[in-house]
DNA sequence: ACGCAAGATGTTAGCGTTAACTAGAGCGCC
DNA sequence: GGCGCTCTAGTTAACGCTAACATCTTGCGT
């Protein structure tokens, strides 16, 4: 279908082929292709033809050159192992598609500001004409915020930058849902189980547990710090096995809660008789575990519109700088939580 | 740091604009970026100075125009929420980035062949260099063979289409080894709920499975079918807790054999003890649910890279066609499958 | 029949870079 | 001491496209 073309010469058909072809001027066919128009339908067709005759495409390169821009996105990403980032991208790369625009991906190999710089100057080289971070680690955010260009916008996701407009999920407010729902339930107080303190939404989710329980009046336990691997989560709940007044506890990842509960289960605590167990995120297998985990959704392909939309909007209309946002997440219920049976 | 430009004028700085600041021509600038060893010291400094001043950077359009070459590779993906795709994404960035090439990404939202064509010529007008294909769907198969250009190499992970190089997980083997292991354990035979049949991952699995059993002169149950979702494991799992013949369950990947593990749970029945189950694909979670899931890992980076570096010896090298690839995977034995006790 | 606007198409001149050739300087060699 | 060779830097011409302006048709009013 593609390579219809005659085949004879070794080089690629260029405007002016098609042109000679179809018996127009190469201007003729420019304007076919970008604003048919202005074209009239007889002559329009002869150059549809002669474009399908002789498998033409125009030359990107050339064709930014002139128009100086490139159709281009770019997402700077850190993991795209972990589900939450994965669906993040998902959703970024679906809605940039949409628009018409290409997107080039850099990855971090390692949490580092020399990478973050890195990264964002490897895409500012590709001229990408709007740039969408996905890097949720404040260690990098002072690299990033240094090696950002001044001269095409950008948006930040789950990671609020200085002077970076950004779409996030409210962290804090999931967190919240977490601790009422659990208080709601009897405990006396909820337990955390933190991510690495680097990251915002780590961050985000300790602040939203700490104020929910000080809003109660309830005592803050001593956190436990994880690094979103179930791994972490295991050890954690090794040491929160011990403890007779950890009857709920929040996980700030659902691997971790898988963690946590392995470890109380490996210990002999039943959850959720003896402890509940809450998450955060979502996993599609959040719900096949044993027992089923209570979580809080992410609506993560909404974010991923919401930021191209925003990033479009300041490429393509020019608008100053779009307005952060923050989406709600949505508390899951499940059957790792229950009421306290003292 | 970027911007330490003059920013008086409006218009980004060219190589003219540099070349008058180090008095010099706009050529002896390109050699400095391009052959610095063919300008002397001296002036290399000068215009290496200049370009610092300007905040000057290369227009990579104006560069692939004449050059002919986009230094951006393609890859076309589908859903990379999943963790086998996402991790297979990871590796090939990776690779991509350390080669010094761009990434563009193209996601199917749905696997039908308009979609595969549409993503291909997508990226194909892009110029991408090579692409990569980590569409492990047959249904698009075709459609892929059709809508592939014939003047850019192409590399295909996990999805064997014809004429074309591929990189893959040996999934055969990878099925092979867990029915053997099944076996070994005392097991008369082993059940499959396998992925769906448009996958050529889930049909590879299905093949070794069957080979292994006949092998060994068993019989082969009629599979279950499943979508990669926990979801639709639990639903197999729910037949398989009233079948008392099936003692030993070999789901398709990890979250199909969560899925089947909380049916058998949900069922009364004690898995190891009662019944063995095996995933595939070793999610990090895997070796924290319960119990902790024997599963046949794959090396995700390991295809990544080697798919990269085949994809680059067609491109700059100019090689023929790279070979195709096969890497054996890893059984990983953890506590969902025991001994059979009748 | 003539002028004139509107529409369709053509002509020309870049966009910013590299390839390919040209020119000048310095230097060894017979 | 002049010839040619190497090393460095400059000049010119693409690369393939679009913007901007120029030109040629039409058709219509008067």
């Amino acid at each position: 279908m593609v390579d219809v073309s005659v085949a004879k010469s070794r080089r690629l058909p260029v405007m002016g082929d098609v042109a000679r072809l179809a018996g127009v001027s190469h201007m003729t066919v420019s304007r076919v292709l970008n604003e048919p128009e202005s074209v009239r339908p007889e002559t329009r067709e002869r150059v549809l033809l002669a474009i399908k005759q002789l498998g033409y495409r125009r030359n990107s390169a050339a064709r930014s050159l002139v128009t100086r821009r490139s159709q281009t996105l770019g997402v700077v990403c850190f993991d795209t192992t972990l589900y939450g980032p994965a669906s993040m991208l998902n959703g970024i790369v679906h809605a940039t598609e949409e628009a018409g625009y290409a997107v080039s991906v850099a990855s971090l190999r390692r949490p580092t500001a020399a990478a973050a710089t890195q990264a964002v100057q490897r895409l500012v080289h590709q001229s990408v004409e709007g740039l969408v971070l996905i890097a949720p680690q404040a260690a990098e955010a002072m690299a990033f915020v240094r090696a950002l260009p001044t001269d095409i916008p950008v948006v930040a996701v789950e990671n609020a930058l200085p002077s970076v407009t950004s779409v996030s999920v409210d962290q804090v407010l999931g967190a919240r849902m977490v601790v009422d729902h659990l208080l709601s339930l009897g405990h006396e107080t909820v337990h955390h189980v933190r991510g690495p303190s680097d990251w915002s939404e780590a961050n985000g989710r300790v602040d939203g547990w700490v104020a929910a329980l000080e809003e109660h009046g309830r005592l803050v336990p001593r956190e436990l710090v994880g690094d979103w691997s179930a791994k972490s989560g295991y050890v954690a709940g090794q040491k929160l096995a011990r403890d007779p007044r950890a009857t709920a506890v929040f996980a700030a990842n659902d691997s971790m809660a898988l963690g946590v509960l392995r470890a109380l289960l490996d210990a002999g605590v039943r959850v959720p008789e003896d402890v509940s167990v809450v998450g955060f995120d979502d996993i599609p297998e959040g719900a096949f575990v044993t027992p089923p985990l209570t979580t809080v959704s992410q609506p993560f392909r909404e974010v991923g519109r919401r930021s191209i939309e925003i990033l479009l909007g300041e490429v393509e209309g020019g608008e100053e700088r779009g307005a952060s946002s923050v989406i709600p997440p949505e508390l899951v219920i499940r059957a790792s939580t229950s009421i306290r049976r003292p």
